[in-house]
RNA sequence: GGUGCGUUAGCGAAGUUGGUUAUCGUGCCUCCCUGUCACGGAGGAGAUCACGGGUUCGAGUCCCGUACGCACCGCCA
C-alpha cells in the first residue's frame, strides 16, 4: 500500500504518529526552505510541511501531481477551521513521486470557474471535486440502503437483459443491431418492464433492480438518455402494499442521509392535482391552490369571461397573497407571454389594496363582480389575482406553470422542506394527434380501475386507471402501476389502443402467453434514482449526479460517443450508411 | 423539429457609435521569501477573437450560414 491512512481523518488525537499518505497535490505553497502542499484524496485534504531540510524534495511537485510522502502528525499552532484535517499538518521526512500531471484544463477546487462544457470533456477531473464527488458517494449511500431496505423485507434483485425487444409504444428505442440475424435489432430497453412482470408469473414474488433504462428522446436539464431506476414490482399486492413499501424505503434514505424523520406521504387523485395545482406534479413546498371561479363571471358584462364560460370553458383564479406590490407591470406583461408557451389566450390579473382594485381587468370587470371575486377569494391589502379564461386543460397548465414560477420568483418555497404526494388514479390512455388514435398514458399493461372497465375501448377520454406517481418537490419522482393479470383485460386494452392481432403477437406475443400460464395480481414501480440524488443534493441539473453525462444533444464531450466505425464493422452487421 | 441565449490566451470574463499595439482576473514559467492555508512580492510567456462567406478603405464589433454548448417548447408509454 502507498498509504497506511487517508488524507481525511488524521486529527489532533493522531498527534506523534508516524503516517504514510498518498494522494493528489492539490495546492502548493512555496515560502522558500518551508513547502506546504495540501494532499487531497477521495476522503479530504491534509497539509504536508516539508521543512528547510526536506522542501528541496519537492521544489519540481506541481498542482495535481500524485506523490506518497511519510512524517509526522503535528498539532498546529494556527488550526485551520475550513479542514475538517485543519488542526494537524504532517511534517513531512520522506517524498515519493507516483505520477507527474499537465497544468489542469480547469481549476480543480469546490469553486470553479469553469463552464460545464469543459468540466464534461475533464470529467475525471471535474469528479476530484466535492461538488460532484460528494454526489456520487451520496448516490451511492442511497442504493446501498435500498437494497438492504428491499433484502430486510424478502425482494430479490434480479438483472434483466439490456439487449432486450423493441416495444411499439412509448419513448424511441435505442437499437443495436444484430451480426447473427441481419436487418434485426435489439433494442436497449426504456424499462424492464415486461421482464420484471415476467419474473412475478415466474413466482419471484418481490423482485427489484437497480436498473439502467434507455430513451432516444430529446434531453433536458432533468433528462439523461441513458437512467437508472430503482425497479420494483410485488405479487399479490395492490397500491396499498407498494405505496407502504415505497414509504419504507423513502424514510430510509431521508433518515440517514439527512437525518430527516418528519415525511408525510398525502395522496392526491390526478383530477384533483389538475384541478387545484395545474400539474400533475405539483410542487406542495407552498399552497397557492387555484380556484374555479367561472360562477362569478356566468354572466358577467365583461365578454371575455361570460363568453368563454357560455363556451364551456372555466376561470380558473390563483392568489398570492401580500405580493402585489412586488408584482409590477413589466412582470405581468412578462407572464402574458408566458402563459401563451402553454396555449393561453391572455393572462389576468386584479390587484386589490385599501379598498381600492387597479390591475388588467379593474376597468372590465364591473365594481360589483370585483366585489364578489373579493369576497369569494377573501381578498385583503396587497394581494393578487392571476386569471385564466380558457378551455379546462389550457388554463390549468397554463395557471399551474404560473403558480410554479411566481413560486419561485417569490421566494414562498422553502428549500429545505421535502414535500411528497403520491398522484392516483391517473387517465387510462391520451390522444395522440399525430397518430390520431388513443394511446397508453402509462403503459398498456396498466390496468384499469374497477368501475372504469366498461369504459376501456368505448370511453376512452373517462376511462381512469390504476396508476399513480409519487412526487417530491415538485418532480416525478417514480411511475407506477397496478397490473393488468388477466388476458381478456389485456386483449381489450390492446383492442382500444388498435393494435392489430398482428402486431399484438410480434410485439407483445411471448408477454401475452406467459399471462396463460397463471400470473398473480401484481403492481410495481420505477424510482427515478438521478432525481432522488438531485432533490437530497439541492441540484437542478441531472448532470452533477451523473459519472460521466451526455450534453443535451446527447454527445459525451469527453470520449467522443458516438462515433463512427470502420468499415469492417458496419460489414459484419450488413449496415451501410446513407450519406445525404 | 422549433424558440431564445452564448462561443475572445489553459480557465473565467471585458471589449463603447466598425478605427491603428485586443483589456482584466486567474492559471502557467522564472526569481525572492521559514508558518502559509485564496500565502505574499518582482518579472515573463501565452490569442488563427468557434468555423465559412458577405458588407466596408477598415470587422472581435454589422449581415448570412454552419458547428458546438446551455435553457425551454414539441417529444419523454
Amino acid at each position: 500500500m502507498n498509504r497506511d491512512h487517508t488524507c481525511g481523518e488524521l486529527r489532533k488525537e493522531d498527534a506523534g504518529k508516524h503516517v504514510r499518505l498518498a494522494g493528489w497535490v492539490a495546492k502548493r505553497r512555496n515560502l522558500g526552505s518551508i513547502v506546504f502542499i495540501d494532499l487531497r484524496d477521495r476522503y479530504g485534504i491534509t497539509q504536508v510541511t516539508f521543512d528547510e531540510n526536506h522542501s528541496d524534495l519537492v521544489k519540481d511537485v506541481r498542482n495535481e501531481y500524485v506523490i506518497e510522502i511519510e512524517g509526522t502528525v503535528s498539532v498546529k499552532e494556527t488550526p485551520n477551521p475550513r479542514l475538517e484535517t485543519g488542526e494537524i499538518e504532517v511534517l513531512a521526512d520522506s517524498f515519493k513521486l507516483l505520477s507527474s500531471a499537465k497544468t489542469t484544463p480547469m481549476i480543480i477546487a469546490d469553486e470553479t470557474d469553469a463552464l460545464e462544457e469543459v468540466r464534461l470533456k475533464y470529467r475525471y477531473l471535474d469528479i476530484r471535486r466535492n461538488p460532484i464527488k460528494e454526489k456520487l458517494l451520496l448516490r451511492d449511500k442511497v442504493t446501498t440502503i435500498v437494497r438492504r431496505v428491499l433484502h430486510e423485507d424478502d425482494f430479490v434483485e434480479v438483472e434483466t437483459p439490456i439487449l432486450s425487444k423493441s416495444t411499439p409504444e412509448g419513448a424511441r428505442d435505442y437499437l443495436v443491431p444484430s451480426r447473427l440475424y441481419k436487418g434485426r435489432f435489439y433494442a436497449l430497453p426504456q424499462s424492464p418492464q415486461q421482464y420484471k412482470q415476467l419474473l412475478m408469473i415466474g413466482g419471484m414474488d418481490r423482485y427489484f433492480q437497480i436498473a439502467r433504462c434507455f430513451r432516444d428522446e430529446d434531453l433536458r436539464a432533468d433528462r439523461q438518455p441513458e437512467f437508472t431506476q430503482i425497479d420494483m414490482e410485488m405479487s399479490f399486492a395492490d397500491e396499498e402494499d407498494i405505496f407502504a413499501e415505497v414509504e419504507k424505503v423513502m424514510r430510509a434514505i431521508f433518515k440517514e442521509t439527512k437525518g430527516i424523520e418528519d415525511l408525510s406521504f398525502p395522496r392526491i387523485r390526478y383530477v384533483d392535482a389538475m384541478d387545484k395545482y395545474g400539474s400533475d406534479k405539483p410542487d406542495l413546498r407552498f399552497g397557492n391552490e387555484m380556484v374555479n371561479v367561472k360562477d362569478l363571471f356566468e354572466h358577467s358584462e365583461f365578454k371575455i369571461f361570460s363568453d368563454c364560460v357560455a363556451n364551456g370553458g372555466v376561470i380558473k383564479a390563483l392568489v398570492f397573497r401580500n405580493c402585489a406590490d412586488k408584482l409590477s407591470r413589466k412582470k405581468f406583461d412578462e407572464l402574458t407571454e408566458f402563459v401563451k408557451i402553454y396555449k393561453a389566450k391572455a393572462l389576468a390579473y386584479l390587484k386589490y389594496d385599501k379598498g381600492e382594485f387597479s390591475g388588467s381587468v379593474n376597468n372590465a370587470l364591473p365594481q360589483g363582480e370585483k366585489e364578489a371575486l373579493r369576497d369569494f377569494l377573501k381578498l385583503e391589502n396587497n394581494d393578487v389575482v392571476l386569471m385564466i379564461a380558457d378551455k379546462k386543460a389550457i388554463a390549468e397548465t397554463a395557471l399551474g406553470a404560473v403558480r410554479k414560477k411566481l413560486g419561485e420568483e417569490l421566494g414562498l418555497i422553502d428549500k429545505n422542506k421535502f414535500c411528497f404526494e403520491w398522484i392516483t388514479e391517473f387517465p387510462m390512455y391520451e390522444y395522440s394527434e399525430e397518430e390520431g388514435r388513443w394511446v397508453s398514458a402509462h403503459h398498456p399493461f396498466t390496468a384499469p380501475r374497477d368501475e372504469d372497465v366498461d369504459k376501456l375501448s368505448c370511453d376512452q377520454e373517462n376511462c381512469y386507471s390504476r396508476a399513480y406517481d409519487l412526487v417530491l418537490n415538485g418532480y416525478e419522482l417514480l411511475s407506477g402501476s397496478v397490473r393488468i393479470h388477466d388476458s381478456v383485460m389485456q386483449k381489450k386494452v390492446f383492442d382500444a389502443l388498435g393494435l392489430s392481432e398482428e402486431q399484438i403477437r410480434n410485439k407483445f406475443g411471448f408477454f401475452i402467453e406467459a399471462f396463460n400460464y397463471g400470473a398473480p395480481p401484481h403492481c410495481g414501480v420505477g424510482i427515478g434514482v438521478e432525481r432522488l440524488i438531485m432533490i437530497l443534493s439541492g441540484t437542478d441539473n441531472i448532470k452533477d449526479v451523473v459519472a460521466f453525462p451526455k450534453t443535451a444533444s446527447a454527445y459525451c464531450l469527453m470520449s467522443d460517443a458516438p462515433s463512427s466505425v470502420d468499415q469492417d464493422q458496419l460489414d459484419f452487421l450488413s449496415l451501410e450508411i446513407r450519406r445525404d
